[in-house]
DNA sequence: AGCACGCCGACT
DNA sequence: GTCGGCGTGCTC
């Protein structure tokens, strides 16, 4: 007997020791099922005998050991800790979740994995009279007689129920047969030429194979970033070495995974949301035995179990949807980055518009910093030009001069890509007589008018509720959408090109399973087209026929309180611009505002985002915001908006007794209320990121023991890249 | 987080 | 007389 440390799915901050039997042989990062208060839970043993035991005499047993092998292997462990130290989220509930579900539910490896039969000692030595009274007995045994025989191989000749026989009278047995790693390809297929940034890109990944480093490969749209990673991949898959590629989560598309498997004759395979739970189990076995060569996925692939992991990419690194946004907010390539280090490997972060966080890490030289600069077929990049949109008679939305341009490429047979950061109909309805705009009970905003739907849409809570017929102010019945979103500029734009045809590209288009492929099987057809959409068009598609590019309303986010809100502008309309000219005609991205003058605008049209991102790194040094200091955000909810204030208020009391803490707040959410909870929020800033650290702990240890903390729901988020 | 225990108010 | 509201305490 022997006393096990167990890490367990509760947000606890601790372990709990149980007693095991030592002939079971645990260790540490397998799983178990302990028994805890009255329920059964899953946990993962952290340490065996530990020397600081809890009271043994109140231990109790651990109920089943669920695993030979450990689930997290080692490196994992290390990773998993690294994390849950980082982000100050409990251990426990950081291990389990980098587990498939199928294994956090507690359920047995070897179900999943796949088996062969082969004869047991006695079976071998069986006399062929022994099974003469069943000839489909007597067949099975005689052709397990060669070798053994996987169960598929089986069941083609045989039926379930004679295996099954053989297997009751002990001659035959059940065998776990491991995957076997994947086989390089013999030689390297060449691919495309490589321009000279290319080239130089390549070459610095290949210097990089078997040691941590890190390089930032900054590509220009259109820059043949993909065709990098390509040739980067190819001689690694030669030293038998596995690869990961971390994609945002929309831009893991069919056309990405077949571009990587037409490229290599190895396995790829690919980790997202919407696999099953045992296709992400298969997926996972794969990679721990090393029979997947390559895996695409989402953030959460960074916790797979790698047998030989080689090189991770990051695509797209400056990506929001790197970053979870609950729970464990974990940001994928930072993580990713600690991992490389562990498992001593290089890591490329790529993209065509970097965070500020990767820039400046480049640019001091803690990474390698690989430019791609130019359009890979030497087209030219697209050309913005401002539409001032004060004192002129819009029609739709659209200037005259938008209008014009718009008409002149579909005269020509393009296509044009029109981006409207707002879905729905409209952003709200209006009250004619009085002002009134329909309001979300339960969220401080406004609801979204979905006239296909007929509905009121809050798009904070998702709730939904029939359309008004009165004024709930006046009780006027004169009611009108207000402003406009992609659904109600597509109807527009129908009504002014009758004859072109539109597709439009939002979360609400593309509900229906398969309609967003075919919208982009569309969007690739030849011929004049009007294509319309939210965030969804800035990423990662190819519109090969889109020659302008109309951004429809800028302004929202240029006087916004977040300081982030410049960058992600910045980057959004430079991804949204790729999408423009990548045929061989150049393109045009056409900006209206009503400020054509800002200089964060006049900045990213003269000069870029390469110059923008620069100066805009002067401005966060100067303002002390990250990367120059680091930030932590607690923010709290609860249904009476002076309980989150009170308790921020104790924090940040608390706060001052490290000098090294610099607290803003409390203040109220950018979004204040969300389903019917009042939301605050304390940030604290340090420039010490060990003593923030320390400082982070000592406040989460006190605040366990605050009465206030029952009644609020607090979190904390570590590098926090969204502060609504 | 879950779950039990426990103590007060409104119902068959 | 009970059902059930959520405050409080505990989990090796």
């Amino acid at each position: 007997m022997t006393v096990v440390r167990v890490a367990l799915p509760v947000p606890l901050r601790k372990h709990f020791d149980y007693i095991i039997s030592t002939e079971l042989s645990p260790h540490v990062g397998c799983r178990v099922l302990v028994p805890f208060g009255n329920r059964k839970l899953v946990g993962i043993i952290w340490q065996i005998a530990p020397e600081d035991g809890f009271d043994e005499t109140k231990l109790k047993t651990v109920i089943k050991l669920l695993d030979i092998d450990a689930a997290l292997p080692p490196l994992l462990c290390q990773l998993l800790s690294f994390a849950a130290d980082y982000y100050h989220h409990p251990l426990g509930e950081v291990l389990i979740s980098a587990l498939p579900a199928l294994l956090r539910e507690g359920r047995d490896l070897s179900d999943y994995q796949p088996k062969a039969y082969q004869l047991t000692r006695s079976g071998k030595q069986l006399d062929a009279s022994a099974l003469k009274r069943s000839v489909k007995q007597q067949a099975l045994w005689q052709a397990l007689q060669q070798h053994q025989l996987t169960e598929s191989v089986v069941l083609q000749q045989h039926s379930r129920s004679t295996l099954k026989q053989l297997l009751d009278k002990q001659i035959a047995e059940e065998i776990i047969v491991p995957p076997i790693p994947f086989i390089a390809p013999l030689k390297a297929p060449s691919g495309l030429k490589l321009t000279a940034a290319q080239a130089l890109a390549v070459t610095a990944v290949h210097q990089a194979y078997g040691r941590f480093e890190r390089l930032l490969l900054e590509g220009v749209t259109g820059s043949g970033k993909t065709e990098v990673y390509l040739q980067c991949i190819a001689s690694l898959l030669l030293k038998q070495q596995q690869v990961l590629v971390i994609v945002p989560e929309i831009g893991l598309t069919p056309q990405t995974l077949a571009r990587f498997q037409a490229r290599f004759d190895v396995p790829v395979l690919c980790w997202h949301s919407a696999l099953t739970d045992s296709e992400r189990l298969h997926c996972w076995l794969q990679a721990k035995t090393g029979a997947a060569a390559i895996i695409i996925g989402t953030r959460s692939a960074l916790f797979l179990p790698f047998w030989q992991l080689g090189l991770i990419i990051i695509d797209e690194e400056h990506d929001q949807s790197l970053k979870q946004q609950d729970g464990f907010r974990y940001h994928a390539r930072d993580l990713a980055i600690k991992r490389a280090a562990l498992q001593h490997c290089p890591i490329l972060l790529g993209t065509a518009t970097p965070s500020l966080e990767s820039l400046h890490n480049a640019l001091s030289k803690r990474f390698i910093h690989l430019p791609l600069p130019d359009r890979a077929a030497g087209q030219a990049l697209p050309k913005f030009e401002l539409v001032d949109l004060k004192q002129q008679v819009l029609q739709f939305g659209l200037a005259s001069q938008t209008l014009n341009q718009i008409k002149q490429q579909l005269n020509l047979g393009l296509q044009v890509m029109l981006f409207l950061n707002r879905r729905g109909f409209a952003p709200a309805l209006s009250c004619q007589e009085c002002g009134w705009l329909t309001e979300c009970h339960r969220c401080s905003a406004f609801t979204t008018y979905h006239k296909q739907s007929r509905q009121l849409v809050c798009h904070h809570c998702g709730a939904s509720k029939a359309i008004p017929r009165q004024c709930g102010g006046c009780g006027s019945t004169q009611l009108k959408p207000l402003g406009q979103g992609t659904e109600q500029l597509e109807e527009n734009l129908q009504q002014l090109f009758p004859d072109t045809a539109i597709t439009r590209l939002d979360r609400d288009s593309t509900r229906r399973k398969g309609a967003l492929n075919q919208a982009l099987e569309d969007i690739h057809q030849p011929g004049a087209r009007l294509i319309v959409g939210t965030q969804m068009l800035a990423k990662g598609h190819h519109f090969p026929n889109v020659t302008l590019v109309v951004i429809v309303d800028v302004d929202g986010a240029l006087y916004s309180s977040d300081f982030r809100a410049p960058e992600q502008l910045a980057q959004l309309l430079t991804q949204v611009a790729g999408r423009a000219g990548r045929g061989n005609t150049g393109g045009t991205v056409l900006l209206q505002t009503h400020y054509p003058e800002h200089a964060l605008l006049q900045d990213i049209i003269q000069n870029g985002y390469a110059s923008f991102a620069r100066s805009a790194l002067v401005e966060r040094e100067q303002t002390r915001l990250p990367p120059f200091q680091h930030l932590a955000l607690f923010s709290v909810e609860a249904h009476q908006a002076d309980h989150c204030q009170q308790w921020l208020q104790q924090l940040a009391e608390c706060a001052k007794q490290f000098p090294e803490l610099q607290s803003l707040g409390p203040i109220p959410a950018p979004l204040e209320r969300r389903a019917g909870k009042y939301r605050w929020q304390l940030q604290l800033y340090s420039a010490a990121r060990g003593r923030m650290h320390l400082a982070l702990d000592n406040l989460l240890s006190n605040l366990a023991r605050w009465p206030l903390s029952r009644k609020v729901k607090w979190q904390l988020d570590v590098d926090p890249t969204d502060l609504t």
